[in-house]
RNA sequence: GCCGGCUUGGCGGAAUUGGUAGACGCGCUCGACUCAAAAUCGAGUUCGAAAGAGUGUGGGUUCGAGUCCCACAGCCGGUACCA
């Protein structure tokens, strides 16, 4: 056994035998269990307020630190929008699915649903053990069939639509079908399709991997290679546009919209046609203005003009060096991103503009999957061509002069400049020579204007158990079909073994008689990754239980829509490591079901709030080998769940990153104690009953308690609508010190700083909260959490006096108390005649005095 | 390299958005209570003996700058030849 070294330590308050006591009573009770319309319970007059939590992946470690920091945060949020009178959908579940469930079914030849609702149960446990005030009876888990079906189910929407871009959304491929389009024809521009492609597979593992995930499992000593394989993606291309512009009206923090541009990577320019022996080679610039400049050609090594184009000569070092690019793999290729290599094809092309012959090169840093793969070279403004060029020796020919002379030309990629050496768009202004090049190229039909993206299809399958299974099966004919809605949801088959099977199709073609679909179809055998689940799970907790539809019309209506302007989720926080893959990918299907009207926003989520990570408590992030990470059941079990749940308020604002300190739970514990004991006092056994120095006299007087509290209600409030929790958290201290400092509090202040207090430390103020309802019958019958929010007094909060400070020369020399309505005159006389202004203006000429009423005098002299 | 963020006492952090820098908490010091300790309560705590100095560094705007502008440095995160 570890020994506790608190063991000697009395608790400073009971919390070990209240906090769970009422987390009882909140369970038998359903406190926070909201209805949905048409529901009995269901209070149309109140406005919904829809706050969510990054639901967790349930391992086998249990809550970090870093949990209970998002969930403590929109928990106060929530407790604080129903005591304003709303409807608080506020929901809990778990992305359950995912790859360590099944490494230790591999290992052990358990079922991963065995562990993965072990997990869940500890979580649950975990999470109830802090207080938080979830409608539990919307739990979900992305496991779990019901669940499944409906992630399916969207999926086959997916693979039953094509993007259509003249109306901008996702319509039904039927459509296509009436028109007579072919299965091949149909298939090529369906959101959900096959491909094959360039992936990372990892024989070790037996997956396919993101290329996120390739670089994680290789640095952990796994084999990852790139093989070709036929894999589903889904087109989140199609929405990229879409995905960039509606970032514009999100309440997201900047940094994070950012991320996503640049993700999508949104650029503009032109395609360019040039001639080579009759041959076209389209390039993508987006500087078609410097054309002038384009003194050679790039095509990527895999391009498929190489052969064609490639003369004799020339063709023993073009193969060479693309077999060369061949066995390098993505991450090579960037390692050796420094040094530039290529090979000339002898080949030429004919740069549209001057009709000037220019050489065709194959190098590796032109890309095959963006833009053409192909692209016109200017040394003199693009810093990568320009090293291509220094070291093969091609030409550079300047065509920008930079507007700034201490700028040199060579090497300049900026737009403030003006074209020189090219005809007639010399004097031009950058941006404006690249409109006139594109509308020139148009109209003579070498090119036109061209957006791209950097955004790429969403490689969509696994090669795992332990996800979902795609509802599709292969027929004879060599295409793939949806199986039925009815047959949703399509669960995985009952195995034994998990083990890879070393076979690119995963583990399921081990199940021979689950893959055998009928006499003519096989199932496909891919599974779904991980993001799958998360992406719609906050429509699924609108309707949890519903068994005919993903979520059902009015609920979603009211909980996504509700009555503010962009609509959808009120409040979602989680941490920034989700900023691009899992916001983006959730964003897509959200547009996708809002096309078809199965939502009734664009958007998903409208106000999106990153908690600051919690490092441990030597400044390092919090890991295993280094030892400092913190386990939330330690410190429930040693301060209580009040303590930990208001210190990791406290400890700074929400969004910054911060180290570990349990001195400071401690300071928080005394505070909680401090609270408590100003209602409560130990009697000669040492048990805990009620002191005298609550009372119900008093109610009129302005006592600086009473004036603090009224201060207290308008600071609290305010920070909880901005969450700045931690400076609501510290005008709660000081209101906590001004009333153990009073002789005696009334028994309406005091329960009004426990609820201010309620919504962070809900255990001890319910408790203290019960205890004087026993004493004082003029506080009602019902708990904290249902009262309304209260209201502070402004008349307790006028000051007759006010403290103004004198400064001489911007230095603060003397302070001066006087009445709130002075005059201006009446005060910078009075501070003229200050005596410390006397002395600092000794032999001085008053120049000048500032009086900003209220707040200070600077007398100017020298 | 590029893009973003941060930098305030011994420590975590406040600062009405251009107006008393250091709220609140931790730590530390002293005192009360105690046989003693813990707990608790009270006082003090930016540096400096003082004049004075002081919000990463250097400049600027202003009567007045942690806050605005310019340049630079350090740390953290994202990204990686996207033409």
């Amino acid at each position: 056994m570890v020994p506790r070294d608190m063991s000697e330590r009395k608790n400073p308050y009971p919390f070990d035998v209240f906090e769970p006591k009422w987390q009882h009573v909140w369970d038998e009770e359903k406190t926070f269990k909201v209805h949905n319309p048409g529901e009995a319970g269901f209070d149309a007059a109140k406005p919904k307020c829809y706050i969510l939590d990054m639901f967790p992946y349930p391992s086998g470690a249990g809550l970090h630190v870093g949990h209970p920091e998002g969930y403590t945060a929109t928990d106060i949020v929530s407790r604080y929008k129903r005591m304003r009178g709303f409807n608080v959908l506020h929901p809990m579940g778990w992305d359950s699915f995912g790859l360590p469930a099944e490494q230790y079914a591999i290992k052990t030849g358990q079922h991963p649903s065995i562990t993965t609702y072990a997990n869940i149960d500890n979580f649950r446990r975990q999470l109830k053990m802090l207080g938080f005030s979830y409608d539990w009876d919307r739990e979900i888990a992305t496991t779990d069939p019901h669940y499944v079906r409906w992630t399916q189910w969207i999926f086959l929407r997916l693979y039953h639509s094509y993007y259509n871009t003249e109306l901008k959304k996702a319509r039904p491929v039927k459509e296509l079908e009436d028109k007579g389009w072919s299965r091949e024809e149909i298939d090529a521009v369906r959101l959900a399709y096959v491909a094959d492609g360039m992936v990372n597979w990892s024989p070790d593992m037996g997956t396919v991997l993101a290329n996120e995930e390739a670089e994680e499992w290789k640095s952990k000593g796994f084999t990852v290679e790139r093989r070709k394989l036929r894999q589903w993606m889904l087109r989140i291309t199609a929405y990229a546009e879409r995905l960039i512009d509606d970032l514009d009206n999100l309440d997201w923090p900047e940094s994070i919209k950012l991320l996503q541009r640049n993700w999508i990577g949104k650029s503009t320019g032109a395609e360019v046609n040039f001639d080579c022996n009759g041959k076209t080679i389209t390039v993508y610039t987006t500087r078609p203005d410097t054309l002038f400049g384009a003194t050679y050609m790039v095509l990527s090594p895999e391009h498929e003009l190489v052969p064609q184009i490639t003369t004799p000569e020339q063709e023993q070092a073009v193969k060479a060096y693309q077999a060369e690019c061949a066995a390098k793999s993505d991450l090579e290729r960037t390692d050796l991103a420094k040094e530039k290599t290529g090979v000339f094809t002898g080949a030429y092309a004919t740069n549209p503009v001057n009709g000037k012959q220019i050489p065709i090169w194959i190098a590796d840093y032109v890309l095959t999957g963006y833009g053409t793969g192909a692209i016109m070279a200017v040394p003199a403004h693009d810093s990568r061509d320009y090293d291509f060029a220094v070291k093969f020796e091609l030409p550079i020919i300047q065509v920008v002069q930079p507007d700034d002379p201490a700028t040199p030309w060579k090497d300049f990629c900026g737009y403030d400049g003006t074209m020189v050496n090219s005809e007639h768009f010399n004097g031009l202004p950058v941006p404006e020579a690249k409109a006139k090049m594109i509308s020139w190229l148009e109209e003579k039909h070498y090119g036109h204007g061209k957006v791209n993206y950097k955004l790429r299809d969403w490689l969509f399958s696994r090669q795992r158990y332990w996800g979902e299974p795609f509802p599709i099966v292969w027929g004879e004919d060599g295409h793939h079909y949806a199986i039925p809605e009815s047959e949703l949801p399509l669960l995985q088959p009952e195995m034994e073994d998990f083990k890879p099977s070393g076979d690119p199709r995963g583990p399921l073609v081990k199940a021979k008689e689950w893959i055998h679909y009928s006499d003519k179809a096989t199932r496909e055998t891919n599974t779904m990754p991980q993001w799958a689940g998360s992406c719609w799970y906050y429509l699924r907790y609108i309707d949890p239980k519903n068994d005919n539809a993903f979520v059902g019309a009015d609920a979603e209506k009211y909980w996504m829509a509700g009555n503010q302007k962009p609509g959808g989720v009120d409040l979602y926080v989680g941490g920034t490591e989700h900023a691009v893959l899992h916001l983006l990918y959730a964003r897509f299907w959200h547009k996708v079901l809002y096309d078809y009207g199965l939502v009734s926003t664009p958007e998903p989520f409208n106000k999106l709030v990153n908690q600051g990570l919690i490092l441990g408590e030597d400044g390092q992030k919090m890991s295993k080998s280094r030892g400092n990470v913190v386990n939330p059941d330690d410190i429930v079990r040693d301060y209580g769940a009040d303590a930990i749940r208001l210190y990791e308020m406290f400890m700074g604002p929400l969004k910054e990153v911060k180290p570990w300190a349990t001195k400071g739970v401690e300071g928080i514990s005394r505070f909680l104690a401090r609270v408590w004991r100003i209602a409560m006092v130990e009697n000669q056994e040492g048990e805990w009953v009620l002191g005298g120095k609550v009372s119900d006299a008093d109610e009129k007087t302005v006592t600086p308690a009473r004036k603090e509290l009224h201060k207290t209600i308008k600071k609290v409030t305010e920070d909880i609508e901005d969450m700045s929790f931690n400076t609501a958290i510290s005008k709660m201290m000081e209101c906590t010190n001004a009333m153990t400092q009073a002789e005696s509090v009334s028994v309406v202040d005091y329960a009004t700083l426990l609820q201010l207090l309620n919504p962070f430390a809900p255990h001890i103020t319910e408790e203290l909260y019960s205890i004087l309802r026993g004493a004082f019958p003029q506080l009602g019958a019902c708990q904290l959490s249902a009262l309304p929010w209260p209201a502070y007094n402004p008349e307790y909060l006028v000051e007759n006096t006010r403290e103004i400070v004198i400064q001489v020369n911007g230095k603060l020399r003397d302070k001066l108390t006087v009445p709130v309505d002075i005059t201006k005159e009446d005060l910078e006389a009075q501070a003229l005649a200050a005596p410390r202004v006397k002395e600092f203006t000794e032999g001085k000429t008053v120049r000048k005095v500032i009086v900003v009423p209220g707040r200070l005098v600077n007398v100017v002299a020298n």
